[in-house]
DNA sequence: GCTGCAATCTGGACGCCGTCAAGATAGGGT
DNA sequence: ACCCTATCTTGACGGCGTCCAGATTGCAGC
């Protein structure tokens, strides 16, 4: 496809996003323009708008992409509520590498782009809702946290994990050698926040 | 100042972060752009780099200032290991406030826009770093977190903080109403990171 | 197989933006 | 009084998202 000489594409739609997700990777959001897109999938500036409302659309998919990727993470993980801490661990790895992966894609998802400056697409607010809704069910199936209120747990706990993610990602006041220390520090951290009932045996 | 006929602007450096601070809260990073700020300030597009050598600079200035206030606000925390509850409850709702009350402030101070994207100028990582420093040392000198590594638990308690306001101020899984509750949670989370000496008494 | 319609794609234009370059203006020290 | 330099101006360039009018194509129904 976008064979040079074609004046229809083929498949527009798929190969803007496919293009979109590699130039984010690489470039982040700022460097990803539509016009630049557009030439990279070897078409005219305005062709993307057939496929996609604007801009703010395109990114919109492209973060619910993502999501899509983080919920099947959340699908695999599992805590048990007699030892927790071995769930606990292999989630907090499994998101601190999920986010480290594909920094600008993470970014993308939960940053203001979208949330803030940008209007989320009702899509996507479903698939992002979606995740966390799913963290909450399985915290409380897996019987975590289980004298306390199930969603401030999961509210605060997904705030220390994105609060490592962004510290880290955006290079503030961390960067890559603490990762395994602070996520151990994390990890504590929630185990604590999980079961509070032990704490009086 | 700014008279319509003067050529010379008089304190144009003060006057273009007066209103960019203005634009700021009331914009957006997004909204804040040199040449609305130079209309604003009654003078021609380029003036501005004559006092500030880009917009990354002058932005890097803006979240200078915002890390002198926060800092001023460390400065009059205070923990006590006997009963470190209160004063650290005091912080964690000093640090949400200062956050929700000028939330584009708080994004620009710890946003990619300056420390990915751009480029943080000497004297703003300085001011930044020095801001967590004095997190560290107050938490040490207090005697908080005694057994542990003073260093891992202010990691790990400033990016819960952090992680909260993030996602609360984007809207993504928090609203205001879910404020009190969750800086409660947040406060007993740190409170179980600061004192695992207790939980063996 | 032909026709007409809708989907798709194109180039031009507009108004933003940050920034560079060259020239105008004015205030302060000699 | 004079000049130096800080300050400010206009003009220009390239890049951006997006609207618009017109070109091109694939396909459904005849």
């Amino acid at each position: 496809m976008a064979q040079p000489g074609r004046y229809h594409h083929g498949d527009l739609h798929a190969a803007l996003l496919r293009e979109a997700a590699i130039l984010l990777r690489e470039q982040g959001v700022e460097g990803l323009s539509l016009r630049r897109l557009a030439e990279r999938a070897g078409v005219s500036r305005t062709a993307p708008y057939h496929h996609f409302e604007d801009k703010n659309a395109l990114l919109c998919a492209l973060a619910e992409d993502g999501f899509r990727r983080l919920d099947r993470l959340l699908e695999e993980a599992a805590f048990q509520a007699d030892d927790p801490e071995p769930g606990l661990r292999r989630f907090v790895r499994g998101y601190l590498r999920f986010a480290s992966d594909d920094p600008e894609q993470y970014e993308l998802m939960f940053g203001r782009t979208l949330w803030k400056t940008g209007r989320p697409t009702e899509s996507l607010t479903r698939v992002a809702h979606g995740c966390f809704r799913r963290y909450v069910d399985k915290l409380q199936a897996d019987g975590i946290g289980a004298g306390t209120d199930a969603l401030r747990v999961a509210q605060a706990s997904w705030a220390t994990l994105h609060g490592l993610c962004r510290l880290l990602l955006d290079g503030i006041y961390l960067d890559r050698q603490d990762m395994e220390a602070v996520s151990d520090q994390a990890i504590a951290l929630m185990l604590a926040a999980v079961r509070p009932a032990e704490r009086t045996p």
